[in-house]
DNA sequence: ATCATTATATGCGATTTGGTATGAAAAGAG
DNA sequence: CTCTTTTCATACCAAATCGCATATAATGAT
């Protein structure tokens, strides 16, 4: 490790990445276009002019929000599908880390960020778009390498499809994501990710 | 039929109904918060006063825009789930015709209107949340009572969980939804509605 | 101590927003 | 033709919005 010698000017009074951390929450709650820059100000206790020196403009900052999600999306997927077990098993605590991220919000459940939020701009602005085809198709493959991987131990006998059974469970997570912001409780989710791992994995316990 | 006397004062020069297809059409595109009302008097050419005095308020007529989508998916539905045939092609007109629908728009697929833009404004609006809440236990209800009639039929051998089922139906057109606003093309998201077919119905033709 | 550098704080200003007040226009009633 | 009723069009208003200009504070370099 380097020591980094302390820059030249006045030291930070704020974590950028904390900051960050706030004004998503901000963001995530009326979504971008509903979300002022002081809104932002009074969720991050940064005024404006800091928050532009921070981040840039509004829309900056909403996209550097939106990586982060999508980065630890990836990442969480990736840990939760590593260990090697039943394909139930991973794709069942996928589902119930899900449920329960989802249904997290002072404000009630917000359900997840890229979903609730970069949705509804993404018809209209493709930096946005091009962010949430990003994740999508990153779940996707984190969810077809899982599923290829049982299917060559033969964990799944009589399938075959691991691409498209991988679009129904990422479109499954995205369903629960729209119905935890509609007010749905956990148990209602829940119940949706083990339905979905009963129908890719059969009934019984493969 | 009674014949409507004309009323006394000046006759409407447009048609609300025409007007609040093309409100939703602006609102499809950018959301409700980015949509301003100089955007929806120049998608209805309709003034503002006239927009006022005809729907209310912005979010009055955003409310009578939801509603008026949950209503037409709500028939559309029962329209394609009623005829008496395999349940594999009852569900396959349904996503065959949402993959469609989804892929529309002028400035890019738009999705479906109600998951597009009702979901973010949702955490922070109780009386969107209302609408998107019912229009969804809607969808899940008409899937339900479809997938009920093939059990009892025996078209469905070894499932019982008609409910939870029906719930990843819903759950996978919302997902197509997304993934349309997303830029995903035609093909995969008709793949997606296929995948899911596959697995409630088995990968044999039932 | 003084200067250069970076960060913070206050506050401004042009533009946009949702909503309305006011008056002209188009119809029927008498 | 005149009066009432309803709709349409122009213009306006107060508030909010985004972004920035300017001034002050806190640090290291010299």
């Amino acid at each position: 490790m380097v020591q980094k010698p302390r820059p030249r000017g006045r030291p930070r009074s704020y974590d950028p990445d904390v900051a960050l951390d706030q004004a998503r929450a901000a963001f995530w709650n009326t979504g971008y276009a509903a979300t002022s820059l002081d809104d932002l100000s009074a969720a991050t206790g940064l005024n404006r002019p800091s928050l532009y020196g921070a981040f840039g403009d509004k829309k900056a900052m909403y996209l550097q929000a939106l990586e982060k999600s999508r980065a630890e999306t990836n990442a969480g997927l990736a840990a939760a599908m590593a260990p090697e077990e039943h394909l139930r098993a991973a794709l069942t605590r996928v589902y119930e880390a899900a449920a329960t991220i989802y249904r997290r919000g002072e404000a009630g459940p917000r359900g997840c960020f890229l979903i609730g939020t970069a949705v509804t701009e993404a018809v209209d602005d493709p930096d946005i778009r091009a962010v949430l085809a990003n994740a999508l198709s990153e779940i996707d493959a984190a969810f077809e390498a899982r599923i290829s991987r049982a299917m060559e131990v033969g964990n799944l006998p009589g399938s075959s499809d691991a691409a498209g059974m991988a679009r129904v469970a990422t479109g499954v997570l995205n369903g629960m994501a729209v119905r935890a912001r509609s007010g749905a409780d956990l148990a209602t989710l829940k119940a949706m990710g083990a339905s979905v791992v009963d129908l890719i994995c059969g009934r019984a316990g493969r």
